[in-house]
DNA sequence: GGTCTTGTTGCAACATTGTAGCATTAGGCG
DNA sequence: CGCCTAATGCTACAATGTTGCAACAAGACC
């Protein structure tokens, strides 16, 4: 259920850019008590360098053509820290599987696009979730999550081998 | 899983009301082809009648305590063909499960609310999700998805026996 | 560098939510 | 009433998480 193309290209960076955001994830694991294990670091490097948000499946992966051994559990209990502690953040992709994308600014937050035919999904960065809201009383919100559904310019393209759901 | 409250309450009908609706829902099935079971117009009436989206499980549980005998494949189904015939429509309630809401206008859209507390989702009427927007090139917006989070008024309200996730 | 403490891992088992295949039942038409 | 076939109701299975617990290792302390 992965997708085809690999989330995270190793090709698509270099060493300096590598050891900078290396440093980072380290720096910022430790900085929230945490022990740097092997897996909250490579995934946390994963998600800050990641342009859209993954699946635990394809994170996982990811981890595993990077040569990080892991196990199934271990990368759940990974994802849920770095979420609890404000690292990355947790988005329902429209299948039933959770997303995952890594959080910069705490204080931004942006819509995503989810396409319906092969399920893929981006970060729509200009787009904020208008929380502001006439509610019933007595309701507080906290965030907003907006979604946008349709096709994306890959499937749009005529590039029918997308699976098509 | 499914939620304390009956989200069916059967006191809050009256005896024509439920014939209206009874024939309302009868004759919707069987106007779109399909054949009237008693799963299909229980659940459709359960959908028109109800006011939040509900789950397959509290649909399950609500038809079970209506005493009406369904299978779990079957109450799949069934949801899945009204969906699919525009009868009701399915949207993805925060938790992996889908929810299930009735359609009275296909032209109307609204966003939801989900209460982290207690996992109830309830509709919000006034508040169309906007779909217009800048999007990346060769991307088709079919239908926007708005879930507001935070915590409803009975979970505000100091009721904290509501199961905190 | 060696040792200790305890936060993390890795495994196995289980839970939830949904699908697929297929024989059987029953809706509704003539 | 009888027939045709759409729906049902099994049983398996798949996908996505979660729980419990013994073993391991990260990092602190000496």
């Amino acid at each position: 259920m992965a997708s085809p193309q690999p989330p995270y290209p190793a090709s698509a960076r270099s060493a300096d850019d590598d050891v900078l955001r290396h440093f980072s994830a380290r720096e910022r694991i430790a900085a929230r008590g945490g022990r740097v294990t092997r897996t909250r670091l490579a995934v946390l490097e994963m998600l800050q360098h990641g342009s859209h948000p993954l699946s635990h499946d394809e994170i996982g992966d990811a981890l595993a053509s990077a040569g990080v051994a892991h196990d199934r559990v271990t990368l759940y209990r990974a994802l849920d820290w770095l979420v609890e502690q404000g690292l990355a953040r947790r988005i329902a992709g429209g299948e039933r599987a959770w997303r995952f994308e890594g959080v910069r600014d705490a204080a931004h937050r942006h819509a995503h696009f989810h396409c319906d035919r092969c399920g893929q999904v981006v970060c729509l960065e200009g787009l904020e979730p208008a929380p502001a809201t006439a509610l019933p009383n007595g309701f507080q919100v906290e965030r907003a999550e907006l979604v946008l559904h349709g096709q994306c310019a890959t499937c749009g393209h005529g590039d029918e081998e997308a699976r098509p759901r």
